[in-house]
DNA sequence: GTCTATATCGTGATAGAC
DNA sequence: GTCTATCACGATATAGAC
């Protein structure tokens, strides 16, 4: 499943990073990550603390890889309302929700101030990146001016995080689209 | 902790709900649920099949105290776009989460026709719920015709999920609050 | 660095006494 | 109906050989 080139540490800390999106840290075990990476107790137990610690690395990393492409997709657009729409419609699998966002439901992330940091530095930047840009937006005109930038900002990332729950919920992708769309048009609607 | 009023199917369902909540479906374990009832094994074996029947029933019980607290709101405000904002800023603990939409990262739930049952039908009636209300506003012009019911619906739904995950994530309420508000200044800039 | 052995505890369930 | 005993297995980790 991996390439010969990836070494051990290297192979648990992907293996982890694709547990914890599918079962979350609660859900994932230890047992399963070496298997998954294909690896023995020691090798875990020589690389990483534990755990917990093999997860918070996982996090950080998933973390930097969904802050690139966020970036990435939130600087496409030609002016504000393009830019939040880009990544409101950005390419995603519904159904397997956010990595990052998945683990605020887990108990023992939300419980241990080492796990919840990556999670909650991910969004604190999403949401300062988002009111920017909706700052940007009021500022040419484009969106009305009784907007608050991080009160739509908080909005925008939540339609998106709560259209993940609205499919999986529904065992397909289509509430999702529907929130992104409704969200869209609520946008477009509220020009000056 | 409980009433001697209360018999003993009736705290294990009642405990399962609150764990449930607190802990999701792989978080809790049929001890855990045991010593919170004050059940012992034998009694929680005799009333239901196992861990899945009895979060099953208490999902179902869930689910219809949700719905009748979203009903109750819903119902309240005088006009369309009120009775929105009613259900938005009713009270909640958004550092608790959401007790059906948590269960939709569940990794077992969501593997589980069975278990992902209530959650799919709480979600679906909501969002017929909220679309109904949003269609009777675009009928009294209170707002804007190009909103599509469904897809507003979708996001209004959305946005309460998603704010739950930003608040978990954050420790704090804030960001919950902000996306409710953001959310209602995008409906009233969205008249017609 | 990686392996196997071992330890302790919890999980999810069954059996049968009371 | 409820209790205790028991079970097979997994979770999480340590120890020490190789």
């Amino acid at each position: 499943m991996y390439t010969a080139r990836m070494d051990t540490a290297e192979r648990l800390i992907t293996s982890t990073q694709e547990l914890l999106w599918e079962r979350g840290y609660v859900g994932t075990s230890p047992k399963a990550i070496q298997e998954r990476a294909g690896a023995g107790q020691g090798s875990m137990y020589h690389h990483f603390r534990g755990k917990a610690d093999l997860a918070v690395t996982a996090m950080d990393r998933s973390a930097a890889e969904l802050r690139a492409q966020a970036d990435a997709v939130l600087t496409e657009g030609a002016t504000p309302v393009a830019r939040i729409g880009a990544y409101l419609t950005r390419e995603r699998e519904p159904l397997r929700g956010c990595r990052v966002g998945r683990m605020a439901m887990d108990p023992d992330v939300i419980d241990s101030d080492e796990l919840r940091r990556p999670v909650e530095e991910t969004f604190v930047w999403l949401r300062e990146r988002l009111a920017g840009i909706v700052a940007d937006g009021v500022a040419a005109g484009e969106l009305a001016p009784e907007l608050d930038p991080s009160d739509t900002a908080a909005a925008i990332a939540a339609v998106v995080q709560g259209g993940y729950v609205l499919a999986r919920a529904a065992g397909s992708r289509e509430p999702f689209d529907r929130a992104v769309r409704g969200a869209l048009a609520l946008l477009t609607a509220a020009r000056p």
